[in-house]
DNA sequence: TAAAAAAATGCAATCGATTACAGGTAAATA
DNA sequence: TATTTACCTGTAATCGATTGCATTTTTTTA
């Protein structure tokens, strides 16, 4: 009844070839118009359906984007994955998606699977710091199809990217709190052999520097994002005999934890001490006492990141000069580092 | 340098062909033992990788699903995707994301493109009240494959399904509610046309009638799920001569929505007003004033929705008896309704 | 009307892997 | 030693679509 319909079915009931039918279907400037006429007829009464897999196949393209990301459920990754499909389903691609839970075995065994299925490209957020060590990431980089960074990316020859400028996203929050007044910033950094982490910590360094502030090592606590670690080391920097004025984090998780553990021991926000998160995730808007946070522009980040790849595919493979694309993140102010403000009115 | 290598590449090296090649690499039992260690040796040697697209192509089996939801990124649909994700992954399977944004047209279209692409099941959330009228959708029930219905569900013969009880998440909310001393509970509904929405009515319906209180239509409005429809729908609520003193409302962003505009008007929550919103979003849970929600558990519906799917395809095509999921709803009790506790303090 | 040019279609190989069936070799049995 | 049996391996078709080259049909030109 309902057996697949292929174009030797319909070449068979018109009398001739399958590859007449073939071009027929793909407007072969050859075919008569009568022929072609025909068969496209013959194909919708017969309910014909290309088979992507045949053609795939034959022309060595799937017509299959890989995307790698950590986890799927944050609304930064989320948003990015939004991004990258609405502008590549238009292109005729389809979107695969690969979870590494910040594992890297999984991240080199993603890589894997994606070349066994014959991805035309790849887009990923490293979880590996030491990735282009790895022999199957250099197979994927011989191989020569396309390879793309979005968010935590690493410099690595011919490899485009698409990133926030996390130096100046560091800078802006800092910059912002020392104009609020804040004298005494921490940072609540994460592994910094990932450039944006590094790149974070650096703008906030810089920022202090350039504003003649001390730069403080012990003001720089290395946590994991999460709301569980970010209490954790605000509770370490609320010890210390000189405790932080402000608290600049570079994840929105670990600044809720600061505010929960700032909270509970009275310190009140953003008075006696600042709060700034990082990535806008959208809860820190509709707090009560909303977080101040820097928006990296999740959708913007995957539509170009598959406007790159685009490009990429198109070109063939002479696309020996990477492309680094660098969106300018934006700082939202809000209750948690509005200082002056709130100063003013008591 | 990098030229893919097949298994004929093997075969010419070994001096054999490719079927003994083949053969080898798939552990038959008819290849001497000698032969198949020194196959499978040259293989890692010459970095031989399976073509997965040639396989599936053969077999018929792309071990490719389709999931198609309305939009990923809300952490409801993430975390379904990553609950298909991980129970999927572990059996071979990649996971396509299609986004509808909740338009009808672009769901059927999505169906297509994924049949196209020879998936080997469907699971998804839909878009379309009135999909089993479409030609494409009867196709795909033809074609026997897999479908899985997940969250927004139609009774569709033969077609499986996993959800949360949506009556009895209502009826929960509704008969926390009265026992909080509410006496007139409005309800910000859906379009009703979606059994989620309508059961979530029919239980809030039931509770109140169960407990003895007046069912009134004019407390019962249907909006979209955003914040803006909620805080227009409070708005008209609090415009009645005799409003409300909770809302129950069947999305967290419209709950989101009622709390502003209550708090605009200066209404107390929860002394004058309850609120109980619907998916457990991240932020209700992290607000100044938490909101009580339900808890749909979409990691374990997207896990159980892909293990009904492996059920399927490894049983072949007698999945004539359709399978129905349905997971339990948890309430959690928060600030927003916590009306005794608040009176008591008082 | 015959020959040349142009247009339309067919033939067969290809993409890479799998598998029913046939064929060959070595070991076991008579 | 001749023959049966078991064990391996090879041949060739297949999945569905595409395409260079050959061939046939139609049209144009002499």
């Amino acid at each position: 009844m309902s057996a697949k319909i292929t174009i030797y079915d319909i070449a068979k009931k018109l009398n001739i070839t399958a590859a007449t039918v073939s071009r027929a279907l793909n407007n072969n400037p050859k075919i008569s118009e009568k022929t072609r006429i025909l068969v496209n007829e013959t194909a919708t009464k017969m309910n014909y359906k290309q088979n992507k897999l045949a053609q795939a196949l034959k022309s060595g393209k799937s017509y299959n984007v890989g995307v790698i990301v950590p986890r799927i459920d944050s609304n930064f990754f989320a948003s990015i994955i939004r991004g990258i499909e609405e502008e590549l389903y238009a292109q005729g691609y389809h979107v695969i998606i690969c979870q590494t839970n910040n594992n890297e075995n999984m991240e080199i065994e993603n890589i894997n699977t994606l070349l066994n299925a014959q991805v035309d490209g790849i887009l990923m957020s490293i979880s590996n710091v030491s990735i282009q060590k790895n022999a199957s990431f250099n197979r994927l980089l011989a191989k020569k199809i396309p390879l793309l960074f979005f968010d935590r990316k690493k410099n690595i020859e011919g490899v485009s990217s698409v990133t926030v400028n996390d130096f100046e996203a560091g800078y802006k929050a800092t910059k912002h709190l020392i104009d609020e007044g804040c004298k005494r910033i921490a940072h609540l950094s994460n592994d910094r052999l990932f450039d944006i982490f590094k790149d974070r910590f650096l703008g906030y360094k810089q920022a202090l520097i350039d504003n003649g502030l001390e730069f403080d090592d012990n003001l720089v606590i290395e946590i994991k994002s999460s709301i569980e670690d970010g209490k954790m080391a605000t509770k370490q920097l609320l010890n210390m005999k000189n405790p932080p004025d402000a608290i600049f984090s570079s994840s929105d998780w670990s600044a809720l934890g600061a505010i929960q553990e700032l909270k509970s021991q009275g310190v009140k926000i953003p008075e006696e001490c600042c709060v700034v998160g990082f990535s806008n995730e959208p809860f820190t808007e509709f707090m009560e006492l909303s977080i101040s946070s820097i928006e990296q522009f999740p959708v913007e980040m995957g539509k170009q990141a598959a406007k790159v790849f685009l490009e990429q595919v198109n070109n063939g493979a002479d696309f020996t000069t990477e492309k680094k694309i660098v969106l300018t993140p934006k700082l939202h102010i809000r209750d948690s580092s509005s200082r002056r403000l709130a100063l003013n009115k008591n």
